[in-house]
DNA sequence: CTCCATGCAAAATATTTGCAATTCA
DNA sequence: TGAATTGCAAATATTTTGCATGGAG
């Protein structure tokens, strides 16, 4: 996945810098959604010298190349995810905030059907569900 | 609901002040979700006196008490809205921002299979939908 | 060698906290 | 009257912008 975005980075005319190679391993290789600045945190330690800006500015243009996706939490709405094509719906855990894709293609018509019914023409949609994955439970008991 | 808001308010030990007041007509009333800035200026016609720091110390007693509830929007987070008992899912008019309620009991069912299938325990989920109101079509064309 | 990209500093926003004055009960 | 509440100012936190330097192509 880290050599895709940097691929798709450069064909639109974007260079390759150690800075933005930094982000983009962090991002692509995290199971959970990482904020601004624990991107920041983390990516500095394979290249120190990176600035908080710099993650903005490329969080910024790979959520525009739709590589990455803004995702919406209880604590906040400042995390960034790596976007699965297909996948649109989340379903993630509260505890140590892993985050999954499902499918859910047959709920579409459903979502029309209420729109139709308050007088709306539905163009997006956002499903999310939150709970306790399998290893948080199992570690808990 | 101006009345009912302001009796759960006083029978949690909450006083009632003019203020407050104000608050509580301006969200109660509205149909769309009001960011704490939009909150102080238009109950600030009401009680000019009003500060914006009651307004946010208003709307998080509010939520406390759930009367009202955080509005995820693509333009951003920080809107609230009075929350309707029993009506978990929202339609928002991308146009004008009219958000309306919808019921969904039947899905319950269908968010914890898809919880089951990933090893999660379902315990909370959000689900928003984003269209064209029927008036905003109207008046557009 | 030419721009794009970077990081710093500073600005612009958004939200929270400390505190003296005010107001409700 | 006494305690909760208020609004101001200041502190935090978050995100964006201006600009001189550095690095990719």
């Amino acid at each position: 996945m880290v050599e895709s975005w940097l691929e798709q980075l450069q064909s639109n005319g974007y260079r390759l810098t150690n800075a933005r190679r930094a982000v983009v391993q962090t991002v692509a290789r995290s199971q959970r959604a990482l904020s601004p600045m624990q991107v920041f945190e983390l990516a500095r330690s394979r290249y120190p010298a990176l600035g908080l800006v710099t993650v903005y500015r490329t969080l910024e243009k790979l959520e525009e190349l739709k590589l990455i996706q803004r995702v919406h939490q209880l604590s906040g709405c400042n995390a960034y995810l790596a976007l699965a094509e297909g996948h649109q719906h989340l379903i993630i855990c509260l505890e140590c905030g892993r985050a999954e894709y499902f499918e859910g293609e047959q709920m579409e018509g459903f979502f029309s059907q209420v729109g139709e019914r308050h007088g709306y023409r539905v163009c997006e949609h956002w499903l999310q569900l939150f709970g306790i994955c399998r290893e948080c439970r199992t570690n808990e008991n």
